[in-house]
DNA sequence: CGCTTTTGACCAGCGC
DNA sequence: GCGCTGGTCAAAAGCG
């Protein structure tokens, strides 16, 4: 199951879940952005089923999609506050190496600590606050195969590499990356496998393009890509709120492809994000989730009624 | 021949 | 001030 996965993939920085099923959620979540645009993108699908059935049960369907959506609600405020906890902790360290997700500014991006160095167009330090314009900082997890050294992560854009460390607490080389499809482009990007899970390439983005994507394959995994809410299936996490959305009308994403993790860049929710990846973790909510969806047999059989109606 | 990749050197920020 | 670390530069090598 693809929240499996993504159980898997959360070494970034999960805090809240926010599952979609495509229903308008009773009370919606703060990061509205994107799941809204997501919802769009997956009431077609939920017109058409609606339309499949006879009204009575698409509305006894529609409630029980409502019921699981509350269900996922609450779990969603439960994360939340765990994430308010572990924040609540006094670190310096960490403070300094992870500046928090601003909910200030455009409370969307995250910051590269060397901002104002970077990049001309972000001219202000941290603390000058409201008016300082923060760089876009978006993680990317594909799962690639173990033997495969190459440290590539498809997304559309072109990439030049210019360089590849070894860092302190990652035995993989880390390698990084301009965009080349436009020279202006200030998009950088290091890409290095998971310290955890081989298999795993973690490619952190910096930056957002000032130019199109070369191939409407970039609407895969880039932040801008993201941002249109192109991917049906997907987890994402943005730091003004940090977000798993799981869109169930689509199944896009699934069949091992690229699993978006768009993160505030915080380490101190490493320990959050290992308690959120832990098997107990994931058999609670998946559990819970399964049990949402799949305890009344009426609606797994108008559902999967609907389904065939579709072929 | 031009572009891309590799890789060692260099630089800046930070902690001690 | 020194050492550590991450990030970048740039010359050399590789490749089509």
């Amino acid at each position: 199951m693809l929240l499996m996965d993504s159980a898997r993939h959360a070494g970034c920085s999960p805090v809240c879940l926010d599952l979609s099923v495509g229903l308008p959620s009773p009370t919606p979540s703060p990061p509205l952005r994107r799941d809204t645009e997501m919802e769009a993108d997956a009431r077609p699908d939920r017109i058409r089923v609606a339309a499949a059935v006879p009204d009575e049960k698409a509305r006894t369907l529609e409630a029980k999609l409502t019921q699981a959506s509350e269900e996922i609600r609450r779990l969603t405020e439960t994360i939340a506050h765990l994430k308010a906890s572990q924040i609540a902790r006094p670190d310096k360290k960490r403070e300094r190496e992870s500046p928090e997700p601003s909910n200030s500014c455009d409370g969307i991006s995250n910051t590269n600590r060397k901002c104002s160095a970077d990049h001309a167009e972000s001219p202000l330090p941290l603390r000058a606050g409201a008016s300082c314009k923060r760089i876009k900082v978006s993680r990317v997890c594909a799962r690639i195969d173990p033997a495969d050294t190459t440290l590539a992560v498809k997304d559309g854009y072109q990439w030049r590499k210019y360089g590849q460390k070894v860092t302190r607490d990652n035995p993989s080389p880390r390698a990084y990356f301009r965009c080349a499809f436009a020279p202006s482009c200030p998009v950088k990007k290091k890409v290095q496998r998971s310290a955890e899970d081989s298999s795993v390439l973690v490619a952190t983005y910096e930056g957002e393009h000032n130019h199109a994507s070369p191939t409407r394959a970039a609407e895969l995994p880039t932040s801008c890509g993201m941002r249109t809410g192109s991917v049906p299936c997907s987890i994402s996490i943005n730091s003004s709120g940090p977000t798993i959305t799981l869109d169930l009308t689509k199944n896009g994403a699934a069949g091992g492809g690229l699993r978006v993790l768009e993160a505030a860049e915080e380490p101190d929710l490493k320990k959050l994000c290992r308690e959120i990846a832990s098997p107990e973790f994931r058999t609670a909510l998946v559990e819970q989730m399964a049990s949402a969806l799949t305890s009344d047999t009426d609606f797994t059989g108008e559902l999967a009624a609907a389904i065939l109606q579709q072929l």
